[in-house]
DNA sequence: AAAATATACTACTAAGATGATAGTATAGGT
DNA sequence: ACCTATACTATCATCTTAGTAGTATATTTT
């Protein structure tokens, strides 16, 4: 029951392009600098958050990446959902078709649970993330004073 | 995010010792002939969970497992815990260090979630399992009358 | 037009986790 | 003694994961 690496750094990218939400175009390699991930790897994880339309790219000289959307409206579900895969637990809770499944006695378990990480991560946008990153930055200024 | 085949096959086996919990013990060889799991992989599986104090055994002839606690008091965050570890999706939010812990901006994320996979499992007993089992079972009945 | 820059795409690989299987040891009942 | 059932250890094939490498393509700058 661990995110994979994959999702993590994602999640931090599109987190840093939230925060550059004002710039007009990142490049990867600021990313990949100011996050520490390699920017090789940071390429191959954006390719499926661009096709889901979360972020949009301008190749070329000068081109980089930017959120397709606000911040207030991407959810961490989506950006997870999207490099992640389904959400749900256990594969057969999610549609698919099990043969064991009227009598299965842990069904119902795993489709709450999905059902709660789902509802969960639907309740965090970027917006949330950056908020959240700023007042713990002041805060921690605050303490060093 | 998947739950492992180890979990799965245990928190089924603990089901079904929940349902049997009346009879005094109950053979792996049984358990693995209802739920259709390899006696050898259960006999794997068992081991954490008796160590965890949640099922005892019998050894030799007329040998076998039941709870050691009730269905009631048994709850699938324990069972699922034993056997997966930390429910936390990423280890850093699980009480390890980190150096980027301060300025990480997923960490809290992480945290909210695992602590709603926490207090989701740890809702559900085994009797409740049973209970919605007996309830699907008859339903399934009347229908076919 | 050429050069530089940055994304797009494809292939590959080392390391680790996972889902088992097999065999032996040990304890307890008949 | 003998049978049965758990306890323990080792091994293994397969799959997933994290990451690297290299080439192709689009766009801007010079």
């Amino acid at each position: 029951m661990k995110i994979s690496t994959r999702s993590r750094y994602g999640l931090r990218l599109m987190f840093e392009l939230g925060l550059r939400y004002h710039e007009p175009l990142v490049q990867l390699k600021v990313i990949a600098d100011t996050q520490q991930i390699s920017e090789k790897y940071l390429s191959q994880i954006i390719i499926p958050l661009r096709a889901a339309g979360l972020v949009e790219s301008v190749r070329g000289s000068q081109g980089g990446y930017r959120l397709a959307k606000t911040p207030q409206s991407i959810t961490v579900r989506e950006v997870i959902e999207t490099l992640e895969g389904s959400l749900y637990p256990v594969d057969c809770s999610d549609g698919k078709e099990c043969p064991r499944q009227k009598i299965c006695p842990s069904t119902s378990v795993w489709t709450r649970l999905g059902d709660k990480i789902i509802e969960t991560l639907d309740a965090i946008t970027l917006e949330n993330m950056i908020e959240d990153y700023r007042n713990r930055i002041s805060a921690d200024l605050a303490f060093d004073i």
